[in-house]
DNA sequence: CTGAAAGCGCTTACAG
DNA sequence: CTGAAAGCGCTTACAG
């Protein structure tokens, strides 16, 4: 013991060793070493860093000092080995690559990164593999976001439920029970939509959906319904036509609806599917706004590049990311998290293409 | 030992235990249950999963069956802590939401996937992050993207390299040395931009770059120069304004150079700032491509369906993250990489804003 | 409040 | 070709 413990403050002085200089960041430092540096038995040293909370002010503080004086960080295979943190959350994604996710997980990397968290991403809703990480202890909690159509198998949750594993879910979890959930409000923003559809007097409209049973699709549409309603708007047609998000969906949406009916403005439930539907007008040459408005939901990062810049329900991805994060960490720090359930307003982002002019 | 044994035939086949039935997917199956089960030591058993060749083919299948039977898959913490693989790959990125960034991950996350790797993803280039993966055994290999501007530590490189862990750089690698690197042809691909702006005759150019020291950019410029030579184009003006790959900067190089000058076309060294120009002139009621053409670089996903479809160099980007990941795999597994260095081509994507008509 | 000791599930010399 | 044993670096009862 004494051997390594000399040999550690050679590193960290940065003195010649073996005829090469170290540099005290790119050698091992482990519990032993801070323990023999400051005197105290790596029990104790593990209990100060996991914030036990059952040691001594003044000796968390010699730990302590030992930690920042050999730089020392723990080794996180062997704690997860023997039962402690990972410190590394997974997080579970329907893809990496649509604007969509990619910014959700900007957020959620973002705040791991600030907490010294590593994330593991898959994105193939993989039974096994998810099991594999939660039986193995590889990692401290689960982040979750059901695409809305392959839900869950529930005995991967039962399963997580019963290692007390926590989770959390970005948008609808597939039970209600108690799951944690970051959420959106959809029917608030296509609520709002319908108000601004109702102040430009649109009477024959077509709402391009989600997939049939697509939860945030069927929010949408709801409160769109809803927002309408309320504004007692004089609506001759309100059709729908299902979709699957993407662009694709939404151009041949548009083409079989307008090919033998006529429309004042087309709602999408997505701003891709509203890109698509753009794209076939534009190719028919039928003017947007001018012979129909089109509008989406979720402000990509190109909508406001479009021509005309598209009118949408903004929503903020980045921060469902973050909030996501945060709350998994809360849980795990035993922080009670304020909330079981968050919803995360969103807004109407109004430019041209529902035929409002360019200010 | 019989006990475990015993206990884990009855979960393998669900058998009712303790008033509850248990899955044989959501317990913890470990190296002693398979050598249990086969009758043949873990240090066989471990053997055959680490393919150390060293096993007679007959124990081999046998092992196999039994890893088989009981759904059997290594603790990565427990391989990682005696100085086995991790199976885990660090990935460090500048951001992980742009679109160039989340493809690239996207063709990383794919292979890795499919050989039941597991990604851990760093968007902060950070030193002791970093080094902590690699200290600690937590990682068996690094992908590095070099962003061009804040090359990693040289320290950093020596100590992966001193621990004989494997780095793959997307782009060029800092130091020439022998590094691993999937590179894309800048050069080429510019290089058939300036004959695609020959064909057309233009005469005043403006090339928009990246930061100025940018190896990319500069391949880019080089490659762009190039070609025009190699046409004996009659170029009476080449500008060149430094911007940072991003749309903002686009629309302010635009907007300084043309406030001053009238060019025939603009090259931009990536699709964001030639989208930036593009607004730029959009606003001034600058028609693209009728009073000046505007290409660009990269041919990200919002380039097609911009107003005028943009013309761009392709660049394959989920293909570099896969063969990325692929080459790191390769390594690992001892088999030679065939390559050192991997360029992979580019081309030219034509459509509307370089002038060339709607096909 | 602190320490000695067992144990987490692997891998890897070392024998044979 | 195979096994017994040590060890990787932690955490966590169990004592005191």
């Amino acid at each position: 013991m004494l051997d390594k413990y000399t040999t550690l403050i050679k590193i960290e002085s940065g003195y010649i060793m073996n005829q090469q200089t170290f540099d005290s960041v790119s050698e091992k430092v482990t519990i032993d070493h801070v323990a023999a540096y400051c005197g105290f038995s790596k029990a104790t040293v593990s209990r100060v860093i996991n914030r036990e909370g059952s040691v001594k002010p003044a000796t968390e503080a010699k730990v302590r000092e030992a930690i920042e004086k050999l730089g020392y960080s723990p080794n996180n295979a062997a704690s997860a080995l023997s039962g402690g943190r990972t410190k590394t959350i997974a997080v579970f994604l329907p893809d990496v690559k649509t604007e969509y996710y990619a910014t959700l997980l900007t957020g959620l990397e973002e705040v791991a990164e600030k907490q010294f968290f590593n994330i593991i991403i898959k994105t193939q809703n993989n039974k096994k593999a998810l099991l594999d990480l939660a039986i193995n202890n590889r990692v401290d909690a689960f982040i979750l976001r059901n695409n809305g159509l392959k839900p869950f198998d529930n005995d991967v949750l039962v399963t997580l439920q019963r290692r007390g594993i926590p989770v959390v879910f970005i948008g609808k979890p597939p039970t209600e029970s108690d799951s944690h959930a970051i959420l959106i409000d959809n029917v608030g923003g296509a609520r709002l939509m319908a108000h601004h559809y109702a102040q430009h007097g649109f009477k024959r409209i077509l709402f391009i959906a989600g997939p049939k049973d697509n939860l945030d699709s069927n929010d949408r549409l709801y409160g769109f319904k809803m927002g309408l309603s309320e504004m007692s708007a004089e609506v001759e047609a309100l059709d729908v036509v299902y979709g699957d998000f993407l662009r694709e969906s939404g151009y041949e949406a548009a083409k079989q609806s307008l090919e033998t009916k006529t429309y004042d403005a087309i709602f999408a439930a997505s701003d891709h599917m509203a890109l698509g539907a753009i794209l076939y007008c534009r190719g028919k040459g039928i003017r947007v706004p001018d012979d129909i408005a089109i509008t989406g939901f979720d402000d990509t990062f190109f909508s406001e590049f479009l021509d005309p810049p598209l009118t949408t329900v903004h929503q903020p991805m980045q921060e469902i990311g973050s909030i996501a994060m945060e709350t998994v960490l809360r849980i795990l720090e035993q922080r009670d998290p304020r909330f079981q359930k968050i919803i995360l307003p969103t807004q109407l982002q109004i430019r041209q293409s529902c035929g409002c002019a360019h200010v």
